[in-house]
DNA sequence: AATGAATGAGGCTTCATTCAT
DNA sequence: TATGAATGAAGCCTCATTCAT
């Protein structure tokens, strides 16, 4: 925490704090207390905590999306590419704690101004393209690719929760059987 | 509406505000309007704003519990009976708007009282049986019962969201699909 | 109290809970339910919360101030008055529980009309001539009547607050000796 | 008042209305425009408002105690002992004007504390031990403790009433006649 | 006449935001 | 640039008062 700058560590420590209590019982002055900064220190870097949201909210999503977009195998099979997927999931929750949690906790925030919303329509259309393409090759189940989304990203979140709050030990083992699990959600039977 | 007795009315309007905003971000207020009340009279209903969100909480809790449990088939299949716990799944949604949203919203607030975590407790207790009953017949996946109550709960309310927010449409079609797609995910394969 | 009409019954719930708790820290509905009556009720009686204090606290002023006038022997020594004074304060406050401890409660507040407060003048104004024609008879001490009666007038609450409390049990010889004091410290010595 | 930093304007201003309406009838608000500070202000140095009325309380009832027993002469006479008594509680009310009416008002307050009431007790102690001595030594009249505390404190209460709203002015001579006055109410005659 | 459910003004308190240092 | 004391708008809640029954 020491190499961080002011910035950063207010946003590592918002992250931190929106995950866990939400941004309505989050106060600007616990931020700062986490943060080791003043309460006013916050307003020279987010010009209010709407703005504080926001950029975290954008921040979070436009890195899942990339994680995700890194490196995507689209010249390979779809089991392929939803590896990929999965393993993209599971490589951001692991370097960003709580980033899950806070998008999936924040996604629907009466605070979330366009850009954020947009971000957050860019993440899923990615999911989107990938069962459109999917159910063209008959090999994703033939649902709504909303409704697909809806499913592993519901089911993915829920999971990590799971994690998060250490009712659940992730092991390689646990790990393949859970992409099994989700796969075997989507794909058409 | 016209029909409701003022408890009922401020409750079905707290439901819905709370569903939609949150506990944190729904102001007594706005409950009193929306219910067509004065902010008094809720107070005359409900000790303060947390009873009010641990009593709905509760009520609605309790009612998707008995609504799986009643007509349980208990000497049936082990697909019957997912059968039986998506169609009442389906039916609680379908009978009560913004009851599962609600539900799954508020299920970590830090407002919930002893006795609405043991309400919560006891329908996931359910689903654990359930599925530890799979595994034991080896129909259902060898995965930790957290996880695969967590996959199949995760992806229902997803799911629910989408049909809230109007953005899928649901037919006979789609929800055998669906089922289908959940049962995949949990069964044996 | 089943002899008592409704206004009667208001007003002694109302006294006994004024002095008990004060004027502010008395809901209406206290009084209603003490009472045994709707809270409804009490606006058929008095006009408002205010104008049921003023009732209160010019029906008790008066009271005291007719029962020390009653029988008052201006014909006799200055010694023999201050008996009948003390007589019939020891009196009004056996006949009307709560009523002294009322008025000092209440003697000073913001919420008194004028009437209430010429009412009060009225009654001061009689130990006021009592203590200057002690004074011209060179039987009272030479203190401004004000101070004479602060000093009788306090330390006469002060310890019917004492007997009020159970804190002090009254019998004959202790009234004697109060008596006894207190007319010490308004005689010439 | 401009050197005075602003907790301690606060409690200024809490004492002079609380003396003035009492705790129930005085508002936030109020104690903050007569500070010149934001209500939110107060609440950065008092944790609420009862916070604030104990603190006063405990802090006057103290402080009262400290002057009274400060310089005793406990090898002196009763009547000297019961100078030095009389001179302190004029020494206090000139110095801190307000609470000894402030002291009064509150003294059963529904609000206060354990430790407002040991205080308050403490207070009341010292008197009931210079009594109790002086009755043993047959100086002070054969009357409970109490009462005598009652007769001494009631009557220099509502002395400094008077004096507190001006309706009485005080030079040297008419504190030696009240001081005289009060003497003769509790000493063996 | 009596009731008590309903109301909403106003009190206590919190907290996002500002600004003097 | 950084701070945190100060502010006051706004939220929760109480209770004097009204009014339909």
């Amino acid at each position: 925490m020491k190499t961080l700058n002011k910035r950063d560590n207010i946003m590592k420590s918002a992250l931190a704090l929106f995950a866990e209590r939400g941004f309505d019982a989050t106060t600007v002055p616990m931020i700062a207390t986490e943060a080791n900064v003043g309460a006013g220190t916050i307003y020279r870097y987010f010009e209010n905590k709407e703005v504080l949201v926001n950029t975290l909210f954008q921040n979070y999503v436009n890195m899942f999306t990339k994680t995700i977009e890194d490196g995507f195998p689209f010249d390979q099979t779809i089991r392929k590419q939803f590896h990929h997927i999965f393993k993209s999931m599971i490589l951001f929750t692991n370097q960003n704690e709580h980033a899950i949690y806070f998008i999936k906790k924040h996604s629907a925030g009466h605070f979330l101004n366009d850009q954020s919303q947009t971000d957050f329509t860019q993440l899923l259309n990615f999911f989107r393209t990938f069962f459109n393409t999917g159910k063209q090759k008959s090999v994703i189940r033939n649902l709504p690719s909303e409704a697909l989304i809806a499913i592993l990203y519901g089911a993915f979140i829920e999971l990590q929760n799971l994690v998060r709050a250490g009712e659940l030990d992730v092991d390689q083992d646990l790990l393949l059987g859970i992409e099994e699990s989700l796969w075997d959600s989507v794909r058409q039977q």
